[in-house]
DNA sequence: CGTCTTTGACCGGCGC
DNA sequence: GCGCCGGTCAAAGACG
């Protein structure tokens, strides 16, 4: 099975920002706006009133349109929630014997390879996870989720750090045999009350991108997640699995920017999005289900909703700085 | 001084 | 039974 750079579906939001608007809340368009109306009165004088006065009609008709545009929005996130619901319900995840079907072989396998997704509950998804094959179905059921996530970090980084607003106790850390570099092994710092386990890599493919499988399911509250969230997004890149579709959504300084990585195999994909072993991206259906799984995810995620917002707002007050100065 | 990280040792599963 | 391998433990050191 040959996976390569299939396509680039990355998508600039800068190239036209006024697209997005409507993921921005209300209240931050307006405050931004606001901010920047109460500098410009600082230095206001008679001969600006009139432009101010025109500028403040256009930016009030502005807000408007956006938030028309957020009411559609948001009556579209329903209405892919709902289609998410209906498609969950006649696509039952397989089950475990369906997919494991050579148990005892231990293949070496990139992890990068396998992407799985847990956003459906079907945790067990794959029989390339190199865990599942080890262990007794009995443990697998036990598992609650195993997922695993994907973080681009800068080429200077050497650490093992996967910032995702909980808070980690290293443990161990070991080179394996399919990968050169260690891996590393954390428990939740809960731990033993949370039982939730992680293990982070880099891929062997791409020693910028950091691979982090998670196990089990956090019984607490994500306490920093908050704050950390759009530090994290804009320390670097934040990548998730959108669906079975690993996505990465970076805040640079050129602009947000969300990027599908599709050079990354998924492992759980029914057959049907393959043809003879090659996904067949270039297909209108495929395409329409990346869009799908992309919309139904972001959606779902308000951290992911709440950064790019923030991202978006500062872009406009920006862009509108750069235009009047 | 308490907490966290590092790292070698140890353990258990698996294949031969 | 033995060796390989991934996962975990725990002592020692680093750090604030």
């Amino acid at each position: 099975m040959e996976y390569t750079s299939l396509v680039d579906t990355s998508l600039d939001l800068n190239s036209n920002p006024s697209h997005f608007l409507s993921l921005v809340p209300k209240q931050e368009v307006q405050s931004s706006f606001n901010i920047e109306l109460g500098l410009k009165m600082s230095s206001v004088n008679d001969q600006d009133a009139s432009e101010l006065v025109e500028e403040l009609n256009r930016v009030s008709a502005e807000n408007k349109k956006l938030t028309e545009m957020l009411t559609v929005m948001c009556e579209n996130y329903n209405a892919l929630q709902n289609h998410l619901a209906d498609y969950i319900s006649k696509n039952p995840a397989p089950s475990d014997s369906a997919t494991n079907n050579n148990p005892n072989k231990r293949k070496p396998e990139n992890p990068v390879n396998q992407i799985i997704n847990n956003e459906r509950g079907n945790s067990e998804s794959s029989s390339s996870d190199e865990d599942s094959c080890k262990k007794p179905r009995q443990e697998q059921n036990l598992k609650a989720k195993i997922s695993r996530v994907c973080v681009r970090t800068e080429a200077s980084d050497t650490g093992l750090l996967v910032k995702d607003g909980y808070q980690w106790r290293k443990y161990g850390q070991k080179v394996t045999r399919d990968n050169p570099s260690p891996r590393a092994y954390f428990k939740c710092s809960h731990a033993p009350t949370c039982p939730v386990k992680k293990k982070v890599q880099r891929s062997v493919e791409d020693q910028s991108i950091l691979v982090a499988t998670y196990e089990g399911e956090h019984n607490h509250p994500n306490q920093a997640k908050n704050e950390q969230a759009g530090s994290c997004l804009s320390r670097t890149v934040a990548t998730t699995t959108l669906g079975s579709v690993p996505c990465s959504a970076s805040l640079s300084s050129s602009g947000p920017t969300i990027t599908l990585d599709l050079t990354k195999p998924v492992s759980n994909a029914s057959d049907e999005q393959k043809v003879g072993g090659n996904r067949r991206v270039d297909t209108p259906e495929f395409q329409q289900f990346l869009v799908d799984q992309m919309a139904s995810s972001l959606t779902k995620d308000p951290s992911f909703k709440a950064a790019l917002a923030a991202a978006i707002s500062g872009r406009m007050v920006q862009q509108n700085q750069s235009q009047k100065w």
